[in-house]
DNA sequence: ATCCATGGCTAAAACGATTTAGTTCTTATC
DNA sequence: GATAAGAACTAAATCGTTTTAGCCATGGAT
């Protein structure tokens, strides 16, 4: 079985194409095709159940009413609920999403970028990777919009960003150890230049030198960013050994690496928050049910997805001559939630 | 900056059209186009940065080089580690995805079904929902290949589908709880009639009768689907009030329900496995940190995304005229991992 | 001198839509 | 009775590719 296409119904009704056209795009009123037209054309598309060729539309129009969405990595928890929050109001907006992961690599973002062009997406959101920012503005000046997710560049205030205050974040987590009365505490965190996690150390650099307390070397692991699990769970391990002694509290600066942090804690049996008060970036769900509860920085991921998607589409309704909305980037605040952990 | 065509490329280089096309597609030694004016054309399109417009090239030929993948729900653990490993076989394959979320909403589905139909990809991997068989076999009649995941139609085998033997999993799984001494074996599922789950609903009520021992309704909790998830908690914490006198033991299963469960454990200060042995179907990293670690019948989610995937691909390959490859559906085994809670 | 083969390209149709600029009737206007 | 103004459509160009058929030299064989 065939497809039918336009020219199916236009014969079969015994119109022309165009006059199909109209009908099916509401221009027939404009066009003054009549009542009895309309109708018989709508009929038969329906009878043969006509469904009009995307692609070709897009190649006429120019318009592929799809966006492409570039994360880290679909499988982590935090992109996929990013994922999903971001599908559900491009639905609102009738707007279909691609996505891809780039793991990280420079690489592979480009070319992700490249495909996604080609396949002539509407516009991006994107998790951006290092020294991504030529290509994104190349995607500017096509005049396709970009919307950056999680991570931004700071030397480039053209391109728009969705995330949260991640300074603030870790300074409200870190000062709240601090009042509870920890003074030696570590921190994991993984190897890279981005900003996003350049913010979040700066920030626990800067409460410990605010209140006076060295910063020791010893007490920061930075994972380097290839490392497979259980080489990660290893350096982790050397750090958390020192808990009750070295150490009295410990910052995980992702996800991930909390993750790994309550494989640690599990495995070498550290009390919590006894021997060590714990504090991670982003939630989870075990986090919540591990036991202590871990206390977290919680970042808004429903609204960051919600926030990107309507920031693009805000920009893909003006047509391009006109003046470009220069609604910047949006900053939005990652509360401590407190749990028992700490 | 406008986007280069092929034409500007030919304008360029002094060639027509026809030549780039050539060139750009590796026919040019076919179509005996000289040394010297292949490397012009190559040089003007590399300087030019030159990318085929993927719309015009599917439209003319019918092929997108995309599938489209349906999951359930894209934030949900299981499905975005299966999203992930279908990525990256497709990527293997050259191949892009475009992916949707039913919410496990019928009508959606079918709308869905739709979308990507009209965006002519050349594929599709989908999570169905209950009645969508029909839809599917229209897809097959179109000469589109579906291969199905997680789910199947126990009275359509022409669907291929990818999924492991739930019945066998939860079999062994009960008969692992009554060997060690059970009894009293609770049941936390979803409501659904999709075959799946009756899969594993059987399982349970065949090992019980297999030794004798009776089917207690009050054991057996299934949550209405539409529940929240302050519903759901309440539905369970009724049944696991039980653990310790009605109940010894309790299968979840699904991964959420699972979760759900660990919520409510922990809320009612539950002993596992001394008061209630816990068992979930599919792995999650939250089951093998919480304290104890509870048992899971493992899916091979990897495994099942990528047999997916290369299932697909073999019927791509395929133009559709000959003998269709009839490799039809993959069943894996779901392990069992036991851990402390039984 | 004619024919054929081959090498090296190009013209033009086709894919399935959208959209601009007409065309052909009516009917009203002066 | 000629002209203008709608009303109700349609023809054809266009988007950017791929692909089939064919054109035009050149050179060797007959």
């Amino acid at each position: 079985m065939k497809k039918v296409s336009i020219s199916d119904i236009a014969r079969k009704a015994g119109v022309s194409v165009s006059t199909v056209s109209f009908v099916m795009n509401d221009k027939a009123v404009k066009m003054r095709i009549s009542r009895e037209v309309i109708e018989k054309v709508e009929n038969v598309a329906r009878e043969m159940g006509y469904r009009p060729n995307q692609l070709a539309r897009g190649l006429r129009t120019g318009k592929t009413k799809t966006i492409g969405l570039i994360v880290e990595n679909i499988a982590n928890a935090f992109f996929a609920t990013l994922a999903k929050s971001i599908e559900d109001e491009a639905k609102r907006h009738e707007y279909k999403v691609v996505y891809c992961s780039t793991d990280n690599d420079e690489e592979k973002a480009r070319e992700l970028i490249n495909m996604l062009s080609q396949r002539q997406v509407d516009g991006y959101i994107i998790t951006p990777t290092l020294n991504l920012a030529d290509d994104i503005r190349k995607l500017q000046a096509e005049n396709k919009p970009v919307i950056l997710i999680d991570r931004y560049f700071p030397q480039h205030e053209e391109i728009p960003a969705v995330l949260v205050d991640n300074y603030e974040g870790v300074a409200h987590g870190m000062e709240t150890l601090i009042a509870k009365g920890y003074r030696k505490i570590a921190l994991v965190s993984i190897e890279t230049e981005m900003a996003h996690m350049k913010d979040r150390l700066h920030a626990y650099c800067d409460v410990l030198r605010r209140h006076g307390i060295p910063e020791e070397k010893s007490r920061v692991k930075i994972i380097p960013y290839n490392s497979d699990h259980e080489k990660a769970l290893k350096e982790v391990e050397t750090l958390l050994a020192g808990a009750g002694t070295d150490i009295d509290a410990v910052f995980f600066l992702t996800n991930y690496l909390g993750v790994l942090g309550i494989e640690v804690i599990k495995k070498l049996q550290i009390k919590v928050p006894e021997q060590l008060a714990v504090i991670c970036f982003d939630d989870n769900d075990i986090f919540r049910l591990y036991t202590p509860t871990i206390s977290v920085i919680r970042q808004p991921v429903e609204e960051i997805g919600k926030k990107a998607m309507l920031a693009l589409v805000e920009r893909l309704g003006h047509t391009g001559e006109e003046s470009y909305p220069t609604t910047s980037s949006v900053r939005l605040t990652a509360d401590l939630v407190a749990r028992e952990s700490i």
